[in-house]
DNA sequence: TTCATGAATGAGCATTTGTTCAACCCTGAA
DNA sequence: TTCAGGGTTGAACAAATGCTCATTCATGAA
């Protein structure tokens, strides 16, 4: 404090205005002084400083920069959130391009990652299935959130013995946060319509139906039906069933509703037979946040995106790129 | 293998915070957010985005530096021109002589305010690495210029995990500007003769090599080989190689390439291990821009202006009076 | 398991900062 | 001289920020 009154006094007079801007840019920004006490020293208004102050940055003799370590891609993801109008995107740096299980791996911790920062207690949270949401609900390290909701969004997939995967996938994520959960008992595609109808007069498939519209955040995979994806393996689509669908557009599919490249929802036989929430419904949701990544998953991202189907894209660096990149 | 896994996701983890930082460090300072909005953009508490904030400026993640805006200097930087007929020369004023740090932050800043001065678009920007560069980039503020190409000029430095340095500098630029980007996949200097012949052999190496006499601009940082810079604190460069390239008369280096008090070339078996632009490759671009500043690098500025090795020099204050001071 | 300890969290409050607006000052023209 | 117009000024208010403190949470020892 004398210190500084001993280095004004010893340049009292004027100060042109490039030594102001800079005096007071130091004595606020390197000294931490308050706006006042400058004022008082300089004898000038507490006003005139906050003005002088924001013209020494608008000069850059006061500069902000802000790094971005090696890893993070700030800059990535604040593109795709302004171009995409997300609400938030992470971008994750994968270890090696050539292992899809890798580039999942690291979506899953970062998912992770995103929703212990994110979690708020009371929250009612959906989830699909898929390999990144499971290596989302492998990275959970447990918190407590007892009045939080999970939601299965989707049906069970394939053969019943297999069909522990929607499930236990939802299973597993409330036992980690240690909440409630409501299970869609129900397998997630049906033969007919009318098995439909049947499944969707069960109680507890009614149940978990209704808790949809009071979802806070639901989180899904972003999927694209290739022949090594799991809703293929599974045989829950077959590929004739496949071949159809890629005929009428589509490119990928969040928990089973299909849709084109320009994010629009595939109008089919196939998608009325599916049991879990429609693209409409979702889109309702306040939170959508959607994981993919590797290099099968560049279109169906940016049908996603374009669609305007999630709110929250958690992927990796090079589908990033090439998600920005591709006009 | 349970090491690695751990190893990776302990890594994420604290990414993941450094990642947090960062973008809540653009978000308030670049994009000028409030607290409360990047809160609920992020989902966490306003007083927590203070907390991150107060760390982010403990972390250097966000710097804040208070300099003389350029031009204040004009009688040296005229004087710098026309004694080594560079084509520009500035010159900074450097907070505290002490702090190395500072200088080659405040150059940073100074070069990028230069190079978003002079960029034009289809411009084939080269850029080294190292810590002055590195500052620069961090001050770039975004700017497009979609066909102008950046291409790495040098090779990756030290072990594998710290490669991504010099990629990373040109990956982050290259997406400040919004432009093209050639990268040199390989290391900046290799074991043998024989390595170098193999690594050029590669098509992408190839292609790195194939630009270099279209460049228009290149970015290099002048290095002196004192102990505690980058190029030997990460083993780039030994001890005892460092002992044989001074006794060879080296004084410094430009992109790995070494150089003595006139100047000239130092022709060593190391120079034949690098894999990067050389000397005289460099004199040939037309435009060379050479950042350094600081107490230990008075004399290879000296003898980089001497050798007409650079065309652009973007110094501190009193590096620019002890380079025309001492004859 | 249970408990203790220290760190992390967010609500609420006090301080600090940005901005508005009416008054004032300068400058040049009539 | 007056007057008009633009530009500055600081008081007062509104907004944003930092900080305190009670509470919760995680971690490790018993």
């Amino acid at each position: 404090m004398l210190i500084h009154e001993q280095m004004i006094t010893s340049n009292n007079g004027r100060l042109d205005g490039i030594r102001l801007l800079t005096k007071i840019g130091k004595l606020y920004y390197e000294h931490h002084l308050t706006q006042q006490e400058i004022a008082d020293d300089l004898c000038i208004s507490r006003a005139k400083v906050s003005r002088l102050l924001h013209e020494a940055r608008d000069e850059n003799i006061v500069n902000i920069t802000v790094t971005s370590p090696p890893g993070v891609h700030a800059d990535l993801e604040r593109h795709l959130e302004t171009r995409f109008g997300l609400r938030e995107a992470v971008v994750v740096e994968e270890d090696h391009w050539s292992s899809q299980d890798a580039v999942t791996r690291a979506i899953g911790i970062a998912a992770a990652q995103y929703l212990r920062r994110t979690l708020q207690d009371e929250d009612v949270i959906d989830i699909s299935w898929g390999r990144t949401l499971s290596s989302m609900v492998d990275a959970l390290t447990p918190r407590a959130a007892p009045e939080s909701h999970i939601v299965q969004l989707i049906g069970g997939l394939g053969p019943p013995e297999a069909e522990v995967h929607a499930t236990d996938l939802a299973r597993r994520m409330a036992s980690a946060i240690g909440c409630k959960l409501t299970l869609l008992p129900a397998p997630g595609i049906v033969d007919s319509q009318k098995a439909k109808q049947i499944m969707l007069s069960d109680q507890h498939v009614k149940r978990a139906f209704e808790m949809m519209p009071q979802l806070d955040v639901a989180y899904v995979g972003i999927g694209a039906p290739t022949p090594d994806s799991v809703v293929m393996q599974n045989g829950v689509v077959s590929c004739g069933q496949r071949e159809a669908l890629a005929a009428l557009g589509a490119v990928g599919d969040i928990a089973l509703r299909f849709f084109d490249a320009g994010g629009q929802p595939i109008v089919s036989e196939f998608n009325e037979r599916v049991l879990g929430i429609a693209l409409e419904q979702l889109k309702r949701v306040k939170r959508v946040v959607g994981l993919s990544g590797g290099p099968e998953k560049r279109h169906v991202v940016r049908a996603a995106l374009k669609g305007g189907l999630i709110s929250v894209l958690i992927t990796d660096y090079r589908t990033a790129c090439s998600v920005l990149n591709s006009n």
